[in-house]
Parts: C-alpha cells; structure tokens; sequence
DNA sequence: CTTGACTCCGTAGTTGACTACGGAAGTACG
DNA sequence: CGTACTTCCGTAGTCAACTACGGAGTCAAG
C-alpha cells in the first residue's frame, strides 16, 4: 500500500515538495518542519505529510506569510481554529493593501515623471531628476 | 550670506536631512555621499547641497529604486542624460507593475479565504487552512 | 567489496539597508 | 578649565530566508 510518496531520503523529499534540499534543513531548524528519528545508524525517511506540510509552507509563502507566521497557522493546522487562523489572514490582508496602495503612489509618480521626460524632447534638464530633486 | 544651511556637523545634516547619522556614513561609504575635508585637525563640515542630496537619494528610494540604482542615477544628476536616466526609470516601472501584479493576485486569494471563513460560520475545518492544503 | 552518489551536521556566507559599539579626539558651555 | 556632549573610525551585528561548504558516515549498483 505504501505508494511513492513513503519513505523518502531527504533528496527525494526535496525533489517532491520543489525545494532545495538545505530549504528542508533549514525548516527543520527553524521548528516548520519535525525531524524524524534516524533508525538506528542510519538515514531519516520521510512521508507524503512531510511533503503536504512543506507545500502548506509553500502556499502561504505565496501569500505574504513571513515563516514566523507560517509556523503559527501550522500550529492551527488541524482546522479547528478558525478565528485565530482568520486574525493572522487578516492581519496578512491589511498589509497587503497597504503594500498595494504605496506600490501604486509609485505606479503614478514614475509613470508621470517618465511621460514628462519622453514628452519633452528638446529639454535641456532632464524632468526626471528635476522631479526627484524637487521631492525634498 | 550663509544660512543655517551651511557648515552643519554631521548630526546637524542628519537631523536636516531627515536621516540618522550612521546612515549619513553608511552612504558615504557606499560612495552616494561625497565624504567632505576634514580641516586641520577638527570635524567635518556638510552644507545644503549635501541635505539635497541626502533629500534626492530618499525620494527616489520611495520610487522603489535601490541604493545601487540611484548611485547610478547620482551620476546622471546633472540633468543632462536624460535618456540613461529615462531607461532606469523605465525599469523600476516595469518592476512595480510586476509587484503590483502580485500583490493583487495575493488580495484576491486572501480576501476570498478570508470571506470562505466568515461565511461558513457553523463549519468543521477551517476553510482558510484547507485551502492552503489544496494549493499544492 | 569498491566506487560514487547521497546524507548528516555544524558552521559560515549571502543580500540590502542599515544600526550598534567602543574608545579616542574635538567642541560647546558656564 | 572642567565636564558633558559630539564626532571620528573601524569593525561587527541585525533581519529574512536561504545557500554553501567540508569532512565524516551511509547506501545502492555492479
Ligand atoms: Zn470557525
Ligand atoms: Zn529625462
Ligand atoms: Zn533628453
Ligand atoms: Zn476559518
């Protein structure tokens, strides 16, 4: 019954969930991910949860969660704490769209200090550092 | 004729310029800030044209420029090489819109996780969590 | 049983933009 | 002139999320 997501070296594991084999080192550092038991004097295992789990990280990286935060929903992991789990994706939404708001002032003032520079062809001072100069 | 501007200490710069003082160092090692004469024996002096500068660097640090690029940038800041400037520019662009991109794809797929969890108020597993286990 | 690939583990380096530290020298104030 | 801030300068630390290295030990194929 074990398929071939069971019993991974830690290479094939990395080739699985898509990342670096010192990504999976690192998480297991960091506490993201557990450290299975090495039977004796040999090598670790790992599982298709592993992989699931890693992938989890993976998907919350995508959506702006700091691995900090990552290890926080995976503490909520088993799905029964909604409300904890909502204040983290809110908290997560809101700087979102503070991100989407500054990123769009400079969306504006680029576009328009690069329209000025390409509409103004016989200038002698470029607009462009004109505008930056002037935004004390 | 000399204003307050001029022959400020270096904490009397940073304070003008918005900054603290290490980071008036840091920029002058980093070559975006000309490191003045030391006359015999005593401090360094910083004048208005240094606070312009130290103004330039930060504004077009909040048009997303890197402090390499707006070394890049300092070079041309005589205003007369517009089109180099203009190519810059014309890059940060490109990489905001590209951010932007992201970040909307982000509020969109957390808001609607978000929405999934508070409208299915009576739920068993939290819906936010399970779709980060989807999104393999 | 040998060879070559893989794993283990700790430590250290990377990037970008700073921030902090510490001791010696300069300076402002009363 | 004393004393309490500043300045100077080099080095080192911070943060996040990795990435790299090196010298064992382990494993699978032939
Ligand atoms: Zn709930
Ligand atoms: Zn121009
Ligand atoms: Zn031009
Ligand atoms: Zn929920």
């Amino acid at each position: 019954m074990k398929n071939a997501q069971e019993n991974l070296t830690i290479g094939a594991f990395a080739k699985a969930a898509g990342v670096n084999v010192e990504t999976i080192r690192f998480y297991q550092r960091k506490g993201l991910l557990p450290t299975p038991d090495r039977p004796y004097g040999s090598i670790r295992r790992y599982s298709g949860a592993d992989v699931a789990r890693v992938k989890f990280v993976r998907a919350a990286q995508r959506l702006g969660f700091s691995l900090d935060e990552i290890s926080e929903l995976l503490k909520l992991e088993d799905g029964t704490h909604c409300s904890e789990a909502a204040e983290l994706a809110a908290q997560r939404l809101a700087d979102v769209r503070a991100r989407l708001a500054d990123l769009s002032r400079m969306e504006s003032a680029l576009s328009q200090v690069l329209s000025a520079c390409r509409t103004n062809e016989g200038h002698v001072t470029c607009p462009l550092i004109a505008s930056l100069r002037r935004s004390k």
